[in-house]
DNA sequence: ATTCCACAGGAAGCGACGGCCC
DNA sequence: GGGCCGTCGCTTCCTGTGGAAT
């Protein structure tokens, strides 16, 4: 038998597997019709030449968010197209596109000029953008920031220059739209960024449970072959994902995994098992996955970590500190500064690798006290495959005894 | 009520880097 | 090829602080 045969024949599960990757967007976004009437509502001045307001849209991670914005944008796109109106969407992720200078120069590359990734200054990208407004007379553009809140502290001048390109033009209108998972992300905003950036206001509250199985049910019936998913699969999967504020990426993507790991058993059902299993495999490969693209400091810091919680339960900043030292002149590096060290158990923290809390010992101090989240074992495992950290294992008792006299 | 520990975390600034400009 | 420019990772110096011990 040929080796490849068993993947033809495997397919008994997918019909269509490209559904349920979170890039997809699919025709009808379900319980989400209000907030399309709403953002279509505040949209559409400029089908008839006029301005819309600026857009703010909240709701937690997997709340439609994107998808929602994605689609009406889409669908105005093309209706202006019919039209014959002159509208431009610049869609912006501000994870990846995080400072005022990238953002400006995105725009500026989206409205058709050319821009070095470095070399000019703020000021004169900003000009090239306005000159482009100039000769633009009837355009339109419409500026979505996702994730906002990710720039607001760097970037608050972004938001201000992008603002301001409306007063300094004449015809031409930029709206902004504004995506951010962050609740409290008005809160920090400078006021008068606030009161120019959040004229309308459209909220996407978290699915429910039985939300979330409408979504899967959607989404499953074109994804998958006709009966191969067992009863209670789908609910658990909504189930789980409500849990974590109603994440549809979530649930989505456990029941994808769900069904791999079905495919890769060589069943032909997916079963409530398969969910359990495949909710612990895409926690592995999230923390296998970020641990691996730290840079070294933060792998021998986090080395450090597990050994200490092989020990001890939980540990201050400055009992790692000591250890992560000595495992630095083990691998022969210079140790960083312990104010570095702070800021990396931090970016820990957010990854969600560890746990830390800022307690206060009384006369023994104010320190964070650290926990690891996952399995010591296994982050050891993950880390010694970098060829830098792979002699650590040989230390490892040295480094616990050493551990043990300076915590004792 | 005061003291004082062991840090947290802000501010400033440095040097390297990559890449444009003329 | 020297002059800028923005960014990044890092250090140095600093002020701030919750609460047990005194």
């Amino acid at each position: 038998m040929n080796i490849f045969e068993r993947f033809l024949s495997s397919s008994k599960i997918f019909k269509n597997r490209e559904v349920l990757w979170h890039s997809y967007t699919p025709d009808y976004l379900p319980h989400r019709e209000e907030q399309i009437e709403q953002l279509a509502t505040l949209l559409s001045p400029i089908l008839k030449g006029g301005n819309p307001s600026n857009i703010f849209i909240y709701g937690k991670t997997g709340t439609g968010k994107t998808a929602t914005v994605r689609f009406v944008t889409k669908q105005l796109l093309e209706i202006c197209k019919k039209l014959n109106l002159n509208l431009n969407v610049v869609y912006l992720n501000c994870e990846i596109v995080d400072t005022t200078f990238r953002i400006l120069a995105k725009l500026a590359k989206a409205l058709g000029r050319d821009i070095p990734d470095t070399g000019l200054s703020i000021d004169q990208v900003y000009s090239e953008i306005l000159k482009v407004f100039e000769k633009r007379e009837n355009s339109k553009v419409l500026i979505v920031l996702d994730e906002i809140d990710k720039i607001v502290k760097r970037a608050e001048e972004a938001l201000y220059s992008i603002t301001r390109i409306n007063s300094e033009i004449g015809t031409a209108k930029v709206s902004i739209i504004g995506i951010t998972n962050n609740l409290k992300f008005k809160e920090s905003l400078d006021a008068r960024i606030l009161s120019s950036l959040s004229e309308e206001e459209i909220v996407f509250p978290p699915y429910n449970a039985e939300q979330l199985e409408d979504i899967l049910r959607q989404r499953a019936e074109m994804a998958f072959n006709d009966g191969v998913i067992e009863c209670g699969v789908i609910e658990l999967c909504a189930a789980i994902a409500a849990q974590e504020h109603g994440d549809a990426r979530k649930a989505l993507d456990l029941l994808r995994v769900s069904a791999e790991i079905a495919e890769r058993l060589c069943e032909d059902k997916v079963k409530v098992e398969h969910v359990r299993m495949a909710l612990k495999k895409i926690e592995c490969d999230r923390v296998s996955e970020t641990i691996k693209t730290l840079p070294v400091h933060s792998k021998i810091l986090l080395y450090g970590i597990a050994i200490l919680s092989d020990m001890y339960e939980k540990f201050t900043t400055g009992e790692i500190y000591t250890v992560y030292k000595r495992l630095c002149g083990k691998v022969g590096l210079t140790a960083l500064t312990q104010r570095r060290i702070s800021d990396l158990i931090s970016e820990l923290d957010m990854l969600g690798i560890l746990n830390s809390v800022i307690i206060s010992k009384g006369r023994y101090g104010r320190t964070r006290e650290i926990k690891l989240e996952t399995d010591s074992k296994f982050i050891k495992s993950v880390l010694e495959e970098d060829y830098r950290l792979k002699d650590l294992r040989s230390y490892e008792d040295e480094i616990k005894k050493f551990a043990k006299l300076i915590l004792e």
